[in-house]
DNA sequence: AACGTAAAATTAGCCCGCCTAATCATTAGG
DNA sequence: CCTAATGATTAGGCGGGCTAATTTTACGTT
């Protein structure tokens, strides 16, 4: 039976959905105009531009859930839906520049407030920590969807 | 500008909301009647009777949150409100025999869903995991709300 | 003892994020 | 050409999160 692995994944189903309400608390009250799907889809936009099925899959939601969240940050200014002139079906997406912009903004206001809590972090812990993520990413995040997040 | 600090925060604010949906996710799959704040609730009643305060703080949710969750759960017949006797505004929860069945046998299954994730992990890597994650809950989990996920 | 305040919980009302099913538009292929 | 497949949106539903308002009970002061 594995003791150990299902230790750890105990350990993961607790503690993740945790630090997912913190974080969504944080993001909260600083009172800024997105939520967390929102600065991820952002995210993936600032390094590329994606059709809909692409970024809903790199996602990991569904058509109508992306297509909900893309109309949201389009009727905020920050997202630019095109039809493909190739494929008329297509629709391209793009960060305007305020989007960019706002999410700089935000991103980086958020980066800071969570790098605030490791202020205390003895340097040994944040290798620890560093790792552990990376293997976390590992086993979680299909290859073809992992970015740079923990590479460099 | 700290940049070790600041490249692990934005790796926890890319990794831990995308984990977060995949469990969501694997919770879905499987057809339980059960959702990952309903999972971690009844884990915690499981472990202890609460007032709804106590439970709301431990979960790291607001008052009303948690009293629509215990209102679903109770509606199923998986937690039980009882007044107390002591100070009548204060309701005591508590785990039926059926929701300490469901929670007994959903908690199994997606502990052995997580579980199966870490199959092909080596021991090595485990280990990683497990000192990251213990790092990960120290700095975000509360020392008050910190239970014995990690600890064993 | 009575009044006013504080505390615990619920209710109301709102929005986002997630889903599936159904629809619409376009393309591709027989 | 016409049908089938594909990309996206719309419709509809539900949970989870919040704040503000309400209700009930307890407490403390006078």
């Amino acid at each position: 039976m594995d003791t150990q692995r299902h230790k750890i994944a105990l350990s993961i189903l607790q503690i993740i959905p945790s630090i997912m309400r913190i974080l969504a608390a944080e993001l909260r009250q600083t009172e800024t105009p997105l939520l967390v799907p929102q600065l991820g889809a952002l995210t993936l936009l600032a390094e590329n531009s994606y059709n809909l099925s692409e970024l809903a899959e790199l996602h990991g939601v569904s058509l109508p859930t992306m297509s909900s969240t893309m109309s949201k940050l389009a009727e905020a200014g920050w997202v630019e839906r095109q039809r493909s002139k190739k494929d008329r079906r297509v629709v391209m997406l793009a960060l305007t520049p305020a989007g960019r912009e706002i999410l700089n903004e935000i991103g980086q206001k958020m980066i800071n407030h969570i790098a605030a809590n490791l202020k205390d972090v003895p340097n040994s812990d944040l290798l620890t920590l560093q790792s552990g993520l990376q293997v976390l990413q590992t086993i979680f995040v299909p290859f073809v969807f992992r970015r740079d997040a923990t590479s460099a």
